[in-house]
DNA sequence: AATTTACGTCAGTCTTGTTGACTTTCCAAG
DNA sequence: CTTGGAAAGTCAACAAGACTGACGTAAATT
């Protein structure tokens, strides 16, 4: 008599559709919950995500150039032109010429930008904070090598990489 | 003197601000790789993603209400109506009129519906299939725990629970 | 001098979300 | 049996944010 189970070595009983179906909706979910928070507060100003990920990745890499959030974001330059205008016009992003090379753009978040940015992280982190909290270092571990494997490998180098000591 | 890290009891390395960011920054390049896939199939088919949230779970939950539908995907129904007539009227999704209840409409896959749904959760699959395997059995458990955490507690009820033997 | 690069902008389209109003169907409680 | 309300569908208008395509300008590179 046969093993009923499907034919596999080890236990790679992860690896079954069910467990991969799982985790494609822990995917969707997840990140539902994840966008829900700083989507509330950039509704009183008039903001959507797409402003939202521009302040984020302007404030992380401050003086980045347009070329290379166009390739961290991966929209067009039309888009992404849209909301860095008005973030430029409402006085949160501060756009200055090149000194080396006149043609390029450093974007720098200003006093209001690093503030609505704090705002907007803060509900993230503490989303993180409190998922991080509940499932111990081990599960994080484990939670960064899948999600490491989950994206593009030429995005990895875009990943924020904590400094160790 | 005084120990130079954070205030912390054990090793809480693993909750600096920097850790989230990480965090945050994988949420989002790993979600953006997650639908890369199922966008370029979709795109050939004049459908979009609200198309494949649809269809996925009503292939899922077979006969599912267009209310449950609704309460898992969280948008009006104006916007779910949509997307659901286009299935209909191009034969992707059936309602049928409910027996015990006959204001509430069914939804089953087509056969039609349910070839798009298994080429698009094919591919799906196979990523995370891919990132399953080259993390291991223990980092998908650690990923399933911070991701359960991540979403609201509400959602967790309509995540896939696989079978245990 | 010619070409390429970086950036900005104008114009138009599409998907997907929203609000608001209104109708039809139908169950269930008074 | 009537009526209140829930479920579903529909129409209309609108906005965010993505797209394509074309064009312009300034600066660097060849």
């Amino acid at each position: 008599m046969q093993d009923r189970r499907p034919p596999m070595g080890e236990s790679l009983l992860f690896l079954t559709d069910d467990q991969l179906l799982q985790g494609i909706e822990l995917m969707f979910f997840a990140y539902r919950g994840f966008t829900s928070d700083p989507d509330k507060i950039l509704d009183n100003h008039t903001y959507g995500r797409a402003h939202h990920r521009a302040i984020h990745f302007v404030h992380r890499q401050q003086g980045t150039t347009v070329n290379n959030l166009l390739d961290i974001l991966g929209v067009t330059k039309q888009s992404l032109n849209r909301v860095l205008r008005q973030l430029i016009d409402d006085g949160l992003v501060e756009s200055r010429v090149g000194e080396r090379d006149r043609r390029e753009r450093h974007l720098y978040l200003t006093e209001e930008g690093i503030a609505l940015e704090s705002e907007l992280s803060e509900t993230q982190r503490k989303r993180m904070r409190k998922a991080y909290k509940a499932a111990g270092p081990d599960a994080v571990q484990g939670f960064r090598t899948v999600m490491e494997n989950i994206m593009d490998p030429n995005m990895r180098r875009h990943v924020n990489t904590p400094k160790r000591d």
